[in-house]
DNA sequence: GTTGGTGCAAATGATTTGCAAAAGG
DNA sequence: CCTTTTGCAAATCATTTGCACCAAC
């Protein structure tokens, strides 16, 4: 991949080391969309490598995420997801109800940071936003009972 | 108080029933500003009553978060915060460098929600975000290094 | 009485950690 | 070599659950 040495080089910039473990990592992070749970990326790499251990897994996450590679998102499924945060940034809805989960995109957000970044001086960085409600088909189910 | 009744009534036409120890809960939740965690209310509730268990904390959120009485934010802590949903809306912003916290109003997601809406049909709540970034004084600190 | 709620203890499940061995630079 | 990373196993920690007893209606 064409920035596969760009990361690299990030990862050596802070002292830390690209080992085969975390390429696949990296790999897998970037090739498949969305977002994925640490148990999920588990069972990917081991496709490849069945040595690996979980524990490898969110070390590197944690690594990645302080390098502000990857976001670290709550889906409300009682574990985290994780996604590569050069991604095309987007963000979820997810049904409290039935649990589907849409995408939307992130202009819709776009305004807020500007805002807050004038108005309080923070840097929010809205990568990644998982958003509850309830779906349209979940309404229209509520209203005709 | 006022409307502990009301709330009362609220619980009793889902089928629960408004036990001395949801009452407590209820009481710490309303008269404390701010979000809470599991933990909190359950010292809260043990000056009074030392022998609550947090199971019985746990199933008191749940119950009071179908009922959409409190909201539960993901904080960043590893825990969930629990937060009174009729309190004056309002949102987070953490900086992930020093963790310091500070609120912003509502307002400035007000928009969104009606978006959401009208281009998706999406009934989003957005109660109480949690929104990570840098602040200003982290910030300042990282320039002038 | 019947249903729902509590306390306790035990289970669960995601994430973290200690450690000795292996690998990177 | 010296430092970081790994795999493994064990620990941790928040949250959930089974169950017998108790309380509300």
């Amino acid at each position: 991949m064409s920035c596969e040495s760009e990361i690299v080089e990030l990862l050596r910039e802070s002292g830390q080391r690209p080992t085969p473990q975390r390429l696949m990592i990296l790999s897998i992070l970037r090739h498949r969309e969305g977002h994925l749970t640490a148990a999920e990326i588990l069972s990917e790499v081991k496709k490849e490598y069945p040595y690996v251990d979980i524990s490898t897994i969110y070390r590197t996450m944690n690594a990645l995420k302080e390098l502000r590679l990857v976001s670290e998102t709550d889906m409300g499924s009682g574990e985290y997801s994780y996604e590569w945060r050069l991604a095309e940034s987007h963000h979820h809805l997810i049904c409290r109800q039935c649990g589907a989960e849409f995408s939307f995109e992130s202009t819709y957000l776009e305004g807020i940071a500007e805002r807050l970044l004038s108005d309080y001086g923070f840097r929010a960085e809205m990568d990644h936003f998982a958003i509850f409600g309830i779906c349209k088909d979940c309404q229209r189910a509520a209203t005709s009972e």
